[in-house]
DNA sequence: GTCCAGGAGCCAT
DNA sequence: ATGGCTCATGGA
């Protein structure tokens, strides 16, 4: 679906230099996008959002009906930014090719306008290899202090922070892996900078991966030590135009186990299965209203496994799952 | 102190 | 194929 630009009425005519750009938006949550883990270079400032995209300094408003970007660099095409929002999804569209089940109609409904984004595939293998058994706002940190000291300074406007793009893959390849431990990383510091070697040799040609089958791109990236199933999939459902691909951790899980499959103790080998059939052509779609809502609507809560020694989970609003619901099992039965 | 985090690699069954 | 164990680090 193309992506609309320039309707904001006082739009000037086409190949002007403007700072500001608007545009209409149905249904697009700008917060819960951006705070639901798949980027880490955000913060709410003056009640608007405020990081990098593609090494400029943006911030970005809300209404209900318009989203508007702001640069301290006059831009005469906004395209580049509008394909990283992703305003030419048709979310009602998305939705609609969702399967009816109680759990992620429940999801949908509770994270109305999140939306998916359209990253820079190195940021977005990078961050998700600092990312393992680490939290959202520790992530952020680590990435943070990553292009402070790695990346090229960026303009920003007076007042602001000194911002800083994201490495570049030759520079990360050329660091050491002390000075990348230094940044907080621990153990991760090696996979970073093999991977950084991979994709600056040309080893890894990630700008290819779109024009790749789904299991082909995924086999690439799981090539690279320290990037299995999880993070490869994050890198072609944010990065890479695969909206099949899902995620599963550990928030996915205790969504699948939880809403899906409530007393029975599935192996992960069983959900995936499930996952790779029961959610369609954006599964990756549903993949990020499960991780949103188990995380912003159940949180605490959601700890708790039904299928374990516990018991039954905690009394959250919407903690249960609706009675007598019972997915479709007869397409994994075997 | 203990547990856990948008995991993955390695080794023993 | 599957189930533990380990790998840093910081916050609850």
């Amino acid at each position: 679906m193309p992506v609309e630009t320039c309707v904001d009425p006082g739009a000037p005519a086409a190949g002007v230099a403007t700072l500001r750009h608007t545009w209409p938006v149905r249904e697009y949550d700008l917060a819960a996008t951006l705070e639901s883990g798949q980027v880490f270079r955000w913060t709410p400032e003056d009640g608007g959002w405020e990081g990098i995209v593609a090494g400029h300094w943006v911030r970005l408003t809300a209404t209900p009906h318009t989203l508007t970007a702001e640069t301290c660099v006059p831009q005469t095409d906004w395209n580049w930014l509008a394909r990283w929002l992703r305003l030419g999804d048709d979310l009602g569209a998305i939705v609609a090719t969702f399967p009816p089940d109680p759990p992620l109609q429940e999801a949908v409904s509770a994270c109305r306008g999140l939306r998916l984004l359209r990253q820079d595939p190195w940021e977005c293998l990078a961050s998700f290899i600092l990312s393992s058994t680490k939290r959202i706002p520790h992530i952020r940190r680590i990435v943070g202090t990553l292009c402070t000291r790695f990346g090229r300074p960026v303009p920003v406007p007076p007042g602001r922070a000194p911002g800083f793009a994201f490495p570049p893959p030759a520079r990360l390849a050329g660091a050491t892996e002390a000075e990348l431990r230094a940044c907080g990383m621990g153990f991760r510091a090696p996979y970073l900078r093999a991977a950084a070697q991979a994709v600056a040799t040309g080893v890894l040609r990630l700008e290819t991966l779109p024009e790749l089958p789904l299991a082909t791109a995924r086999q690439r990236l799981m090539a690279l030590p320290g990037v299995g199933r999880k993070i490869a999939d994050c890198v072609l459902l944010f990065a890479a135009g695969f909206d099949a691909a899902f995620p599963v951790d550990v928030w996915v899980l205790r969504a699948l186990r939880q809403l899906y499959f409530p007393r029975r103790r599935l192996p992960p080998r069983r959900l995936r299965a499930f996952t790779e059939t029961h959610f369609g052509p954006y599964a990756g779609y549903a993949q990020q209203y499960l991780f949103h809502y188990m995380r912003v609507r159940l949180g605490r809560n959601a700890r708790s496994d039904p299928a374990g020694p516990t018991g039954r989970s905690g009394g959250g609003p919407a903690a249960g799952t609706p009675a007598g619901f019972c997915p479709q099992v007869g397409q994994f039965s075997r």
